[in-house]
DNA sequence: ATATATTGTGTTTAATTGACACATCAATTA
DNA sequence: TAATTGATGTGTCAATTAAACACAATATAT
């Protein structure tokens, strides 16, 4: 593995990713355990000398998760001059950080908050090089973090929350054919709260960047649920130029 | 004047302010126009090497407004890496910049994208010492700008517009008392479109953030219309937890 | 005193949302 | 093989919200 070459990036300023996945019933979110650490962090990165943070982030995501076609928002940046201050020290005393990169990470750091939406069962979760373990955590039972990595969960999650009243999610989180009742799964699980089942169908058909399939889900229980893709262009559209109506 | 010393601040970072004022019938945004050039700019500055990006902007502002009671919102960071390189070489030739701070200046720049809304009338535009003017400018007659000054005003309107539809607006536009044919033409300013009169007001009552007060606005012609003030704790309550209905 | 133009309030209608009932059907099980 | 199960698909009705509109009130100007 090639080492850590701080000259590769502009200095103080770092990205965190909020990878959301849906598992078909529940959010959960990726994150890191990094070596000598019980607290787990946020995947993050830093930015290339030539690279826009954007670019960046989609590495990073890359990286972490094996996808690369995920839904990315930048989301705030956070500039608390004391933010990493808590555990920056631990970390250079646990002799994590090469000896070249000592500097570099001694400073200050501004870091972009990004979060991504993917599908949970497509993702292959791998550690970068500072951490032993990369593994998702339902968003009940998120553990201890590094840094202010909570308050930027917790922003992260309200932000998708509030994108959602204008903006179709979905594309990145279910698979190609899906059916009625697993968007509503998603959007249940991302609202966190629970949704009529009838008038929730109207309101995605009204919006018309669902289109019905002549194909079932069977192999359950119960009556087959019809299949839906999403259509590709409606629902770019309303991505760019939002919904009418809210949730 | 203190000459402008580098290592005060974090490098790579900058932060830009769009300011809107409203001066009772139009959206204006403040500028300046640097020494030497004909383009404009949105009036920013840099992060002193402790200090929280949003006070930095609070300083910034309270420098080219005098005010520093306005509403104040990070919105987006911009990185794309080329993004001042257009006229930054042009900034060095003319000389702008003093000796100690070129190499500052001439590396690449991230920067954060705030917007903040004040009461045109109560700001004294003050330039910086880069600017050789500080001037309001209507929305729909804005100049050529620096870099990719545009495009964040571009999105910081944007923004404006959507954190309208869940957040009450006006506290820091509209003096102490207003009448309520001025606040709807503030939202008619923001948005960009004429709302109706009665219902209007109806929407703005059943927000609860608005008290009616025993005076009114006297001294121009027709009948007098009655002066509001907002009801602090109520919009205070509102600007965290949003409103429940939109515009 | 009258005219003017704007403000304050109400009403009527349409559209949207929320709550709910019933028929349908794939797999299970008796 | 037929009945059972439990979730899905569609429709209806009431309540709420939003949109369109009419008219009375009134501070200045003439």
């Amino acid at each position: 593995m090639k080492t850590f070459d701080p000259t590769d990036f502009i200095p103080g300023v770092s990205l965190d990713c909020v990878i959301f996945g849906f598992d078909g019933s529940r959010l959960n979110v990726l994150l890191l355990r990094l070596r000598g650490f019980d607290e787990w962090a946020l995947p993050g990165g830093f930015i290339k000398t030539d690279e826009h943070g954007d670019d960046a982030a989609l590495r990073v995501l890359k990286e972490r998760t094996g996808v690369s076609d995920l839904f990315l928002q930048q989301f705030k940046t956070f500039t608390h001059p004391d933010r990493t201050k808590v555990h920056v020290q631990e970390l250079l005393r646990k002799g994590i950080i090469d000896e070249n990169a000592r500097e570099y990470f001694t400073s200050r750091f501004i870091s972009l908050g990004y979060y991504a939406l993917t599908n949970h069962n497509i993702v292959k979760p791998a550690p970068d090089y500072l951490s032993e373990e990369c593994a998702w955590h339902p968003l009940d039972a998120v553990p201890e973090l590094l840094y202010d990595h909570r308050a930027i969960l917790e922003e992260a999650l309200e932000e998708v929350r509030l994108d959602l009243q204008y903006h179709p999610v979905g594309q990145n989180l279910l698979p190609k054919k899906f059916t009625m009742p697993e968007l509503q799964a998603l959007y249940e699980a991302i609202l966190d709260k629970e949704l009529d089942r009838r008038n929730f169908s109207r309101r995605v058909m009204s919006y018309g960047i669902v289109e019905k399939l002549d194909e079932h889900r069977t192999g359950m229980a119960h009556k087959a649920p019809r299949l839906y893709k999403f259509k590709k262009s409606a629902y770019e559209k309303a991505l760019k130029d939002g919904l009418s109506n809210r949730w």
